[in-house]
DNA sequence: CAATATTGCTCAGTATACTGACTATCAGTA
DNA sequence: TACTGATAGTCAGTATACTGAGCAATATTG
């Protein structure tokens, strides 16, 4: 019988598993409480101040209702600023404080290295062609998740 | 700047999320109602009949508190019983039902589409590619979660 | 412009994952 | 055999993800 260890989705989750558990280990023994999603989420509104929430979420593939929380904790971080938009009164502003600046830009070492060792299994040639595949893989599923991709509004 | 969602972690979690929404989906599709997790579980407690809850967390990757819910959902759904040993009194027998076999056997078939949906962008070249090469940052990085894999008893 | 549809956000509920702590039990050893 | 350490399982708490529902506000349309 086929080993259902070496099937397309049990990869994926065990790939996702490692990559969570090094970036975790790099942040924190660089001195940092911030986990994978935190940091794309930070990254991105400071990419892109004043973004809503939806928008944000559409940046990095999140689901709306997870946002959220995430925004939650950036605040409670002191990490953002939610405040209310003056033209759409439905939707959220974005900022990130100084303090979050400090904190990607002290950070940024660590995430990187983290990149490095979910891969040290591989050669540089390997490491690309697996994201390269990775890439064209999620391309072509972009909508079967709930939360797909949305590239910048143009 | 570098794109964020062009590091390998986020490629991680992306993949990950694609592959879980398909899987439910056609599970879904094919009348059932079973996570990725929970058929991976039944499956292996199938392949290995009395197996204790370590054992099975160590055959597919899974934190041994994430397990004790996983179980809790089998045993309620009716596809796996959960009985306590007579050789360790501290460990849990597992052992798959009449009902687990046979949804097992139904829901194959989806499970198979699935795998083949995640990757429908890719080659068959490529799609062995990705596998390998995932296969292989994943047996470098086995590892460093905290739930890593560990083959069979021997 | 009133009715309708859509959108931004939140909330309640469920299912992984993990940290850390705790109980019960087992194994090894002085 | 009493002591020590390790192991099996569970529990409480936190952080993603997602389903589905709902509210408030904006956009669309007859």
């Amino acid at each position: 019988m086929k080993d259902n260890n070496d099937m397309p989705g049990h990869l994926a989750r065990r790939f996702q598993q490692i990559a969570v558990a090094v970036f975790l280990a790099e942040v924190e023994d660089a001195g940092f409480d911030l986990t994978p999603v935190q940091y794309a989420a930070l990254a991105t509104i400071k990419a892109n101040p004043g973004l809503d929430q939806v928008t944000l979420a559409g940046l990095i593939a999140y689901d709306r209702t997870t946002i959220t929380g995430v925004i939650d904790r950036l605040v409670q971080k002191g990490l953002t600023e939610r405040r209310a938009s003056s033209r759409d009164r439905r939707a959220r502003e974005l900022e990130i404080t100084d303090e979050g600046r400090k904190t990607l830009r002290a950070i940024t070492p660590a995430v990187e290295a983290a990149q490095r060792i979910m891969l040290r299994g591989l050669t540089d040639k390997e490491a690309n062609d697996l994201m390269r595949l990775l890439r064209k893989a999620i391309a072509a599923g972009n909508e079967l998740s709930r939360a797909p991709l949305r590239e910048g509004s143009t």
